[in-house]
DNA sequence: TTTCTACTTGACCAAACGGTCAATAAAGGA
DNA sequence: TCCTTTATTGACCGTTTGGTCAAGTAGAAA
């Protein structure tokens, strides 16, 4: 089990920063969290910074990666990606975390910005992908509509708390995409 | 002079939380570009924030209201209303006060919750008017259409800080709005 | 068993933080 | 002019913050 702090450790990271924000975020809650001291954490990784990069690296990008290419490598690929979407509220509960943390990071500090620029990239061609696989044409300017108006639906949702409407909204381009 | 140390507050309070976040930003800061000492901002705001709601009330909330019941009043609204939206690349330099703020602070504290749903719920009515101006059936959720895409949009934009997609972006969604 | 490395402890630190306060100054009205 | 209210000063405070470090422990390899 000493094995796997690390893991522990970004976990609970990824956890704190998504409900509280990077910066909002204190060390301590982490730790405590985890069930280890602070300098047991700054021996995996050498800053609090270092600990969100790998929290993009490792969860963000890693999550958006395993949840979209397994939607790619399915049949009805872009049925189900709307139907992923349509799910968001029931698992992205405070939102976005690629958008939250974009958000927030992405002007105070260029090695986030890098980051979080190089996931969003990732995102935009699984999407792009899977329009692609439907025979559609443009995949990449249709997979960023997708991607955008997602997003702000997303945004919208979380601001009035009206999941119908939301989802209408992903049914609607949905439609409008076909 | 002496009289506008509550606005100058303000508008050094906005821009500095725009840039760095909320909880990212220090009071110092804020005071220095201001000029004055700390006590002074203790008297007008009881708190940072206190000094933060005022900043959604009276810059990102009047903002808002500001530009978009102008461009309801104009002679071609929607028309307008879009190219509003294809400039925020310029305006916009950080992306948008009320999604960043949304995002950072939405599960951080209520009292945050409580006054950005109300901005959005305004930012909502006005675009709904400008569409319903059109003689637009579905006001609300074409409204929603439209500022979902615009903050997707945007968020996309200042990640891979390509302008021509997100003008294109926005160029689709009002073709077939209409 | 010894040794080397990876990991963990917990006390410690300096700096930055948000916030307070009594004293003072300036403005405005009577 | 005097007086009251509003605004400003600047020193001060307690807490929290991210981060350090010397010491010790456990585990694996030899």
């Amino acid at each position: 089990m000493k094995k796997d702090t690390r893991e522990a450790l970004i976990d609970s990271a990824f956890n704190t920063f998504y409900k509280q924000g990077f910066q909002g975020a204190n060390i301590a809650t982490i730790l405590s969290e985890v069930g280890i001291n602070k300098g047991s954490m700054y021996h995996f990784f050498k800053s609090k910074k270092e600990l969100g990069l790998a929290v993009i690296k490792e969860r963000i990008e890693q999550n958006l990666v395993n949840k979209y290419t397994k939607i790619l490598e399915e049949k009805e690929s872009l049925k189900n990606l709307f139907d992923a979407m349509r799910s968001a509220p029931e698992t992205l509960v405070f939102g976005c975390p690629l958008n939250k943390m974009s958000q927030e990071m992405l002007y105070v500090d260029n090695d986030f910005k890098k980051l979080l620029s190089e996931t969003y990239v990732i995102f935009e061609n699984l999407v792009g992908q899977i329009v692609q696989k439907e025979g559609l044409e443009d995949s990449s300017s249709k997979a960023k509509l997708i991607i955008a108006t997602y997003e702000g639906a997303l945004m919208i949702y979380h601001l009035n708390q009206n999941k119908v409407e939301f989802r209408a909204t992903l049914s609607d381009l949905e439609n409008q995409i076909a």
